[in-house]
DNA sequence: AAAATTAATAACAACGTTGTTATTTTTATG
DNA sequence: CATAAAAATAACAACGTTGTTATTAATTTT
């Protein structure tokens, strides 16, 4: 029972094409109509009919996100704010737990008019004639639809950098190795480059997962290394979290007696116990980004780049200078 | 350019109103028209067209999932059997993480048929002809709308006579306390309401939060209480992980030294250190009623209940009989 | 002030379904 | 074997929009 624009019409003594273009702001009708149209528009409490309208324009102007993994904290801050980034769009979003490609099927029934894919699913087959973008990694190159990834050794780069610029020259890597997880390789891969390059030591310390407490338990092998770290990079906002409590615990200083830097760009690094440095493309960046390329993808016929971001250094208060004492003994 | 029945009918030489009974398998199309109709829409690759139908239909069979605050792993699994309940059914389920205000909003215009609310969001005003249910606490009874519940005493009641059957009568129950959080209140009570009726001591211990590391902390008060319990029941998921690992590192064995119970009842208990044995809601049980719920809620003028789930105590590993040394000690 | 031009509005056919009513075909009945 | 009854199919009007075409009203132009 709801009212629609033949109500309207009846009651603003217009024909319902006219109310039509009035709320569509057509530039064919006068004025004063449209804002006496609007107006009783608004006192009957009009809404659109998105059925009606999808039937005959063949768009729904809704993108279907898809994220089979509900579990790390970083991907559900970048859900969070692709959500956001897309309130300031014309555009609706809508969540799928699903398996990447049970999702994709009930997706197309609801005719999203695009797909955002976290790319964890390896080898899915795109729906054919629907926009699709994906965040993740950009290994394989064939991809038919555009990637948005960070540029993970940059990030790297930066954050070697950083440390070595504040008088580091033992610095540390811990985070998950040789596993068939690309991202996590990039990482790794990416600051092994840097070390290289800049003529120091690589301090790698491999966890056994991506938790909290991997964090946590790798300080033990932090500490037993031959050349003990000033630094550390911690790979996630999980395991930097675990490393800063196991520091705190052994009686380390952050950042007077070790630096700390963690990987991933998102606010929860701001209230760790001593608010965190960290490297990464900032989430709302990202999530923006992700977000701008699907509609272009959308609306206008666009290539299939990929798109590398660039981190950036967020200062906060867990990295500083090197200390003085192991200034002279290195 | 997708095929519709109308395409369907010429193909099968019937007229498109015949088509349309027979996918839906109206009893008034013979049963070879109906074979050869179907025959056809499958190989020409038909999809129905859902705007269409809902336009006439007014039903969407869509439910739509507000879920506001991704971050607890109990509440992820929740949504992810939800998920899967709504699979052998013919409706779909679409996310939100928006505020509930904003989610209402948007659900609204896709004209779900209902929705489920974590009622996390306190004092929500459920929009005006769209069936609701809510998961949460059914503490304030002037509701308007069905609320799913556990029964969060009778979880207590069950957990404390396990651990008293097994010889214990120390049993500590570790978790937040003194918050505005209805649920962890419920919680606290239900245990201590239990440890009064059966002639034990309380023994309450507060944690600072909700998350790994505050249980961990916790088992340090543990083993500084009075009376040293042989017992301890964990509030959550994370809580009880994190007095695992604790217990573990300061060299005391579960169930051998100290048993564990953990709130929650989720497949990951199966998968910690130990494996836990737990006490709460299955939460494939949870998910199941919900969405038994919200159906009933759409389909039928149901009434307003209140429903009180069972908890099950699900048998694992981490707890056992009390150790030998402190039967005859207590 | 009549004709030509432009602006504003109205009419109406889509869009792809469902459900109701009308028509045709088949089967049963006397 | 006509005729009534039942079964099967076809026709068509919704549903609430948009966009195109037709009509009317208001301006210009001469």
């Amino acid at each position: 029972m709801s009212v629609t624009i033949k109500d309207i019409a009846k009651e603003a003594n217009v024909s319902y094409s006219t109310v039509s273009k009035a709320l569509n702001s057509s530039p064919l009708v006068k004025e004063v109509t449209k804002q006496k149209i609007l107006r009783v528009a608004k006192e009957m409490g009009y809404e659109p009919n998105l059925a009606a309208k999808q039937l005959v324009r063949k768009k729904t102007e809704v993108v279907g996100l898809i994220w089979p993994t509900i579990e790390r904290i970083v991907l559900a801050t970048l859900v969070t704010n692709i959500s956001k980034a897309f309130a300031s769009t014309r555009y609706s979003m809508i969540l799928s737990v699903d398996s990447t490609e049970t999702a994709m099927e009930s997706f197309k029934k609801f005719q999203v008019d695009g797909m955002i894919v976290f790319a964890e699913s390896e080898n899915m087959v795109p729906e054919e004639n629907i926009p699709l973008v994906a965040y993740g990694v950009s290994g394989k190159s064939e991809v038919t639809y555009p990637i948005i990834d960070a540029n993970h050794e940059q990030a790297m780069d930066t954050a070697v950098q950083y440390l070595y610029d504040l008088g580091h020259r033992n610095i540390a890597y811990v985070g998950l190795m040789n596993t068939d997880d690309a991202l996590q390789n990039e990482k790794v891969e990416g600051y092994q480059k840097v070390i290289q390059k800049m003529g120091l030591t690589e301090l790698n310390i491999a966890t056994n997962g991506l938790d909290w407490f991997d964090g946590y338990l790798a300080v033990d092998d932090v500490l037993h290394l031959d050349k003990r770290p000033t630094a550390i990079i911690g790979s996630s906002y999980d395991i930097s979290s675990g490393i800063l409590r196991a520091l705190q615990e052994k009686g380390f200083g952050v950042p007077d007696d070790i630096s700390l830097i963690s990987y991933d760009n998102i606010p929860q690094m701001e209230t760790t116990e001593i608010p965190m440095t960290c490297i990464g493309v900032p989430v709302d960046e990202l999530a923006e980004e992700i977000v701008q390329t699907i509609i272009e993808r959308i609306e206008s016929e666009e290539k299939n780049v990929i798109k590398k971001l660039n981190p950036s250094l967020t200062e906060r208060e867990s990295a500083g200078p090197v200390p003085e004492e192991d200034v002279t003994s290195s």
